[in-house]
DNA sequence: GCCCATTTGTTCGTATGTATA
DNA sequence: TTATACATACGAACAAATGGG
């Protein structure tokens, strides 16, 4: 395996940094190499690292730092371990409602913190929603949609899809 | 002064991408304007124009194709409620935006801030996941699976499902 | 069939702002 | 203060695809 993998190359490097995500190579709480090491080691440009980094953050795999560095978060199987996050998601949502509901004007910063902790927990929710989508596409047999088709035939169907009215 | 409106230069442009394909000013089916015109008409670089549009095929709402244009694919009416569970959560994260906004003058007001922006940022991954999900789902025939086993050590059903009734 | 301008997608290098130590 | 790091922004270039001449 020699020659020159498909794709592009900040795909590739994304594909590189979650295998070694995967393999315990870069483990949780890890700090990833910064951006100039990886331009530096991999041969390429910062766009490519960026671009890499960026697809890893919106896998929910690494969070960035401004300041400090990218933290790994979660390895791939974590991620599709931790279940279905749907209703936790409807369930942490609830809590906020609540919460804000009780945050009257005169409350100072404990509950604001508190709704701080739970937004990062819906956050995470999210992340994990989205490893779950990607495993999912690797089981229908496409990758994961980044280059997407069109998937519509060209003429603009118009169909009035009407919808939840406001 | 009296100028940056809030935010990176590349999301403020997806933002008023989507809008003016939300009011029809950019009908589906229809191109965007190419890029080297939108670095014109808004005089920002490549790399705002480039991200900005990355959003957008991201949340599935258009699609490029290399030597014609960069065309709408389907409005974020369409890609965000078709009748799927996390459309409500999408409104409701619209409506404790609205809260946060009238409760600002009370409590600190750059927590408040953080907090609008977080929420604006979780709304706009629950719009991608949206998205996908649809897709995916309209791809392989399957309905979306609303209610599935826990399998976590999550025994306790007690879920209140309804999502914060109006 | 062949050139050529346009467009997307990708890559390169650099610069600035802000946060961390 | 100095140095490093992320995030964003700028400008330029190239390949591949498209379409017109």
């Amino acid at each position: 395996m020699a020659e020159v993998q498909e794709g592009p190359a900040y795909k590739r490097l994304a594909d590189e940094l979650r295998s070694q995500i995967a393999s315990g190579k870069l483990q949780v709480g890890a700090a990833l190499p910064s951006a100039s090491k990886l331009v530096k080691a991999h041969g390429v440009s910062t766009t490519v690292v960026r671009d890499a980094i960026r697809i890893l953050r919106e896998e929910g795999l690494v969070y960035g730092q401004p300041g400090k560095a990218v933290f790994v978060r979660a390895t791939p199987a974590e991620s599709t371990s931790e279940r279905l996050t749907l209703d936790e998601l409807t369930e942490g949502f609830e809590r906020i409602q609540q919460q804000l509901d009780t945050l009257a004007p005169g409350a100072g910063r404990d509950a604001v913190e508190e709704l701080r902790v739970e937004i990062a927990d819906l956050r995470r929710s999210v992340a994990v929603l989205q490893a779950q989508l990607i495993e999912l596409y690797g089981r229908v047999g496409q990758p994961y949609p980044r280059d997407k088709a069109p998937l519509k035939s060209d003429n603009g169907p118009a169909r009035p899809r009407r919808v939840v009215g406001s």
